[in-house]
RNA sequence: GCACCCGUAGCUCAGCUGGAUAGAGCGCUGCCCUCCGAAGGCAGAGGCCAGAGGUUCGAAUCCUCUCGGGUGCGCCA
């Protein structure tokens, strides 16, 4: 249930009238017609366009047809009010009734502010995809944050989501995760190491190597790579994975699938995908050209096997094959995705680091023709998270060993906290961290301001039943429209604008919005409760009433829900009192 | 050189398939705290939406160009 969308369709069917009086021509596009909350609240409940777009194809004068659309409006039991204004807006006011209706649906269906807007179509969303080489470190947890948050957010708006992790096990730094491993497994076994540039020294693989000798024994001391390297790379990447998928589980974020990349290799997978480009005439042998103003030093002209992504918007053909023969990591890449292709899904999602910016459209051009453009490709950037302590950044650096996990992380600020800041800016603007900041118990806290407005209704919600009043949802959804008093009306206005929200936000893929609008619905919250503390009657727990007070805490208790169905897609968990 | 992202209040940032007088927090100024939780509240100042053209009834939003910042640009994934 979707007010917005409700009164938009009212407006189409009053259009709709006005034809068949003849007060408009047929046959005109209502495609662009808008119904949606002012700017200025003071404008009223929610604006149309309808006039203003329908104005030139219909040849009438705007205002000439917003007074016409008005009159008819107007006769609506939801509408209180229907003014033409500027060039010819239309101001609708609602019956406070049809809020408090919309304030009722909250409490009674559990479901408010689903849509069906997916209408079941599949969506794979791609996030972290980490190399399993070591922990996740904090840049991956904004990826995790976004990308769990948005896999929650389409599963909220009707999609069939799948969460998916891809495993870059198939390329030359897995090798290197096996020497790095190696080193620790003859560590293990007492013998001085020296960590050469190119391998991981971190501590993170010593427990590896113990593990490694445990299993093994001395079998693989002083035995030439050929021996031990396939069996140590196994061995290293699954328990790097392990640790990942830990280090995920403890921000309460599960995948549905790890695809391997190595599985596509020797196995016919990427010889299939290029086939199929090549059916298309998209791949053939050609010489690039160099970049312009930016010649590499070793720059020779090389005839290599190219896919022709230009076909597709791309800028330049890629290469997906090296010149000794094996792929570029395009090649599995594009394997991968015509995977997910032939797994049919409708709509694929990549969540990648900002880095990773050149990469998009060559991938898009993959997709498109793997798809026969069927099928469309997203990719949401994610800019860099800086870090600060005591009001100074704060350093990572593999080299110094300030090297901050994303465990790490979790373990100081907790799991909530860290995933709900991760969404307080939009992917592709950089974030601040501020390790104080986010834990600090103050408004300019989002995280904490948005906790507090569910922890206030909760108190209110116990105080009012020890006053002797019935607190469930159920109970409360039973005395049924709730009546609002004017300055109550903003905050169930924000409420009714939930669905509305969910829809936008997910079809822009935009987790962020949710953040935000939270942060909104606590600031109205707050606000109504500071009203209550110069006038008495605005209170939702009036002294000595529990008649009264019964019916004043469903605004508050609605509120609560939407904020903890919000933060469930946050993957946050509301809380029911400060500490 | 080319591509992508970004440029909005002193600072950090929102801004809906193009909508009205561009918003929030911090900071600043003034007033307020015997009051359901003051871990604050109310009010105010503060803007050429980087700049210039264009499309449109209407542009922060779309198009073109310029300037400034970031990222990337064939045998690294």
């Amino acid at each position: 249930m979707n007010l917005f969308t409700d009164i938009r369709e009212l407006v189409l069917d009053c259009l709709g009238a006005m034809v068949a009086a003849g007060g408009l021509p047929g046959g005109l596009d209502t495609a662009a017609v808008t119904v949606e909350p002012p700017r200025d609240a003071g404008h009223g409940d929610m604006a149309t366009n309808a006039a203003m777009v329908l104005a030139k194809p219909a040849g009438l004068k705007p205002r000439d047809i917003a007074e016409g659309l008005a009159a008819r409006l107007g006769e609506d039991a939801r509408i209180a009010s229907a003014e033409v204004a500027g060039p010819g807006f239309l101001n609708l006011r609602l019956e406070p009734s049809a809020w408090g209706g919309l304030v009722h649906e909250a409490l009674a269906n559990p479901a408010y502010g689903r849509s069906d807007m997916g209408a079941g179509q599949r969506v794979n969303v791609e996030f972290v995809s980490a190399n399993p080489t070591g922990p996740l470190h904090v840049a991956h947890a904004r990826h995790v944050a976004v990308g769990d948050a948005l896999a929650s957010l389409l599963d909220y708006a009707g999609y069939e989501v799948t969460r998916e992790y891809y495993i870059n096990d198939g390329g030359a730094q897995v090798d290197t995760l096996a020497r790095s491993v190696y080193l620790r497994y003859l560590e293990a076994h007492g013998e001085a190491v020296e960590f050469a540039e190119g391998t991981y020294p971190g501590d993170y693989l010593i427990d590896v190597g113990e593990e490694l000798k445990a299993l093994h024994g001395d079998a693989f001391v002083g035995q030439p790579e050929e021996v031990w390297l396939d069996e140590v790379r196994a061995f290293a990447t699954q328990a790097m994975l392990e640790g990942i998928k830990t280090d995920l589980a403890a921000v309460g974020v599960t995948m549905d699938r790890y695809f391997s990349e190595k599985s596509l290799y020797g196995t016919g997978r990427i010889e299939a995908a290029i086939e199929r480009l090549r059916d298309k005439g998209l791949i053939y042998r050609g010489v690039l050209e160099p970049p312009k103003g930016r010649v590499p030093d070793d720059w020779e002209p090389r005839e290599q096997t190219l896919f022709r992504s230009t076909a597709h918007g791309d800028d330049v053909d890629r290469p997906i094959m090296k010149s000794d023969g094996a792929w570029t990591y395009f090649a599995p890449d594009i394997a991968y995705h015509f995977d997910k292709i032939e797994r049919g899904y409708d709509q694929l999602i990549d969540v990648l680091g900002a880095d990773h910016g050149g990469y998009v459209k060559r991938m898009k051009a993959a997709v498109a023709a793997l798809s026969d453009g069927a099928v469309p490709l997203d990719v949401k950037l994610i800019q860099l998270v800086k870090l600060w302590k005591n009001g100074e950044p704060f350093k990572m650096s593999k080299r110094a060993g300030t090297f901050v996990t994303m465990a790490d992380m979790v373990e100081l600020v907790g799991p909530d906290v860290m995933r709900f800041h991760m969404l307080t800016r939009k992917n592709d603007a950089p974030l601040d961290f501020d390790f104080d900041k986010v834990t600090e118990q103050s408004k300019d806290n989002p995280v904490f301001y948005v906790q507090y407005a569910h922890a206030r209704v909760k108190s209110v919600l116990r105080k009012a039943a020890a006053m002797g009043c019935d607190t469930d949802a159920e109970t409360l959804a039973g005395q049924g429209p709730v009546p609002l008093a004017e300055e109550e009306l903003a905050l169930a206005r924000k409420i009714g604008e939930w669905p509305r929200l969910v829809e936008i936000a997910a079809r822009l893929h935009e987790p962020h919005r949710v953040a935000f609008y939270l942060y909104e619905l606590a600031s109205e919250l707050h606000g109504l409760w500071n009203r209550g503390n110069d006038e008495p009657a605005l209170r939702f727990l009036q002294e000595g009433d529990s008649a009264a007070t019964q019916a004043k805490i469903a605004l508050p208790a609605a509120t609560a829900i939407v904020i903890s169905h919000g933060l469930g897609i946050l993957g946050v968990t509301p809380v029911d009192e400060m500490r």
